[in-house]
This record gives structure tokens, sequence and C-alpha cells, in this order.
DNA sequence: GCTATTTAGTGGTATATGCCAGTAAATTGA
DNA sequence: TCAATTTACTGGCATATACCACTAAATAGC
């Protein structure tokens, strides 16, 4: 029974995360279609605009990503002229992340969509279940919790 | 204070899914480095072994991933020499995923770089929280939370 | 003030993952 | 039995994401 009857999801965690984020993903893409963004990109379009003009680094930390996947993930976005890259005045390491008035209308076009399909998630998983299982993976996604994975 | 303070994982269960997918791969990966394995491929290689000779297409839903993603996939761990892929007698369409014996062993010698990895994650994130999260993260990968979403 | 080090980004390469179009094989239906 | 449909897989293209090596700019130490 072993073997045939457990998936690797029911043993280890990272698998199910990522299995859940596959499924998952799949149910908002195809939500977001309309809006021809991925959830993906609407994600990083949100955050943009919340963190305003933060720099590439920041929003990488912010967003638990390494700086160089951001740069490739952002290429899109730049060539669709949704976001740009603005060169800091006096730090001329630093390019600040902005997004266009084409990137905002574009993120507020989407966010309708957003909201209809976080409105069927809640529906389907429960309201209380969402807020909780939100919580339990920004535990996760958080820098304390790597340190303590690090040292445990 | 709102743009500021709040991000988009705190409001996207998506959002939150990712972000959290990122920082545990990282993490699980770090563990697994000294294998060559990644997690992704040390879940498949498991996976693998656990299903049999599941044809890719069966294999594929068993992981929620698209048919041709888990072809590409593959593509690095038969190059390695890990997995196999053997035509059916009775189905000429149908190819059967199978460990070689190499993979077999490489699966377990990176299975005990595994357990630590899932032993430190149960550490900093409690064993209890451990496995109610693992029962969420399936929940929302199964197919009737799929069709709950849709129909919601 | 100058050198050593750190910090921020870029570009290349590799894996992870999805869509679409195409092919071949099996199955269904008249 | 044979054409129409469905199923399983492949290959090409695109995005998501990471690592590494490299460059340029700032900063720390002396």
């Amino acid at each position: 029974m072993t073997k045939q009857d457990i998936g690797v999801w029911d043993v280890c965690t990272n698998s199910a995360l990522r299995r859940a984020s596959r499924q998952l993903s799949q149910l908002y893409d195809d939500v977001l279609a309309p809006s021809g963004l991925k959830i993906t990109q609407f994600s990083l379009l949100s955050q943009i605009w919340r963190s305003g003009d933060a720099s590439l680094k920041t929003l990488a930390d912010l967003m638990v990503m390494d700086l160089s996947a951001l740069g490739h993930t952002l290429k899109p976005l730049i060539r669709d002229g949704y976001v740009e890259l603005v060169p800091d005045r006096n730090d001329r390491r630093v390019k600040r992340v902005e997004l266009t008035p084409l990137g905002a209308r574009k993120q507020e076009e989407a966010l309708a969509l957003w909201t209809e399909a976080q409105t069927r998630f809640e529906k389907s998983y429960g309201k209380a279940q969402s807020d909780a299982l939100r919580k339990s993976l920004n535990i996760i996604a958080g820098s304390s919790f790597a340190d303590a994975f690090r040292n445990a």
C-alpha cells in the first residue's frame, strides 16, 4: 500500500507547496486571461505600485526573489511598456522600478479580474481558512523563518 | 500606511503561495546541494519511484503538471541517466516513466539530505503545523478544489 | 586620497513550467 | 471496415526563476 497510495506531496512540504502553486496559478491565470496578464505579472505590477519607486534590490528582497530573476521577469513587462527602470540620481548603481501610466491602467484593469479570482478562492476554500493560510505562508517566506531553518 | 505596509502577499493567496515556494525551495535546495539534485528533481524521482511505471500522462496528472511541462522537466534527468522512458507494449502511444538503477541510487542518496531538510522544517515550523499545512495544500492541489473554484 | 571591499545590476546559461500546433496511435460510430 | 474523434506525446516558443561571472559605483580602512 505505501508506495502506491501516498504521493510525495503527502510527505514533503516543499512538494506540496509547489504542487499547490501550480494548480492555483493555473486557476488564477484562467481568470486573469482576458487582461493578457498572468498572475505572476499582475502580482509584480501590484507590488511595484505598492512599493512606490523601490530599487530592484529592494523589490527583489520584498518578493523573496533572486535579484537577477527579478530582472529577467521584468523584461516582458518593460517590453510591453508597463514598467520602467529609472536610474537613481544619488546612487548611480541603483535603478528604481516604476509603473508607467499604461502599466497602472493595466494593473487596474486586471484588478477586477483578480478580485473575481480571489473571491472564488475564498468561496471555495473559506474566508477564515484563506486568511490563516496566507499568514502561514508569509511566515515561511519571512527572513526569521529562513534563519530558524538554517540554524535548526 | 496602506500602500507601504502591506505587500501583495498579504492580500493575494496566490502571491503568498509562490513567494513561500521560492523561499522554501531555496532552503531545501541548499540542503540537497551535495547530492547535485534540486528539490524539484528529487521530488520527481521520488514520485516516479512511488508510482512504479506510470505513464507520462498519469504522472503529470498526479503531479498536477502540464504533460509537456513534465516532458521538459524530465529531460535533464534522462540526460543524466536517472530516468528512462519505456514505450508501452500494448498502447504504442504510451511511454512509461522508470527510474534507472542509477536513478534509484541517486534518489536514495538524496533521501538522507531531504530528511535533514524536512526535519529542520518541522523543527522550525512545528510538526503539527507542518502536517496541517500539507493537508491544506493538498486540498488546493486536488481536482475537486479546482472544480469548486471554477464553479464558484 | 587611495586601495580593498561591498553593493547593485547585467548577461549568459540552466531548470521549471505552460501554451499551442503537429503527429501518431487507438477508439468510436455509422 | 473506414472515416472522425480522442488520446498520448513531441517540439517550439515564452515566461518564471536561480546561479555565476562580470562591471561599475559607492564605501570602508588606512
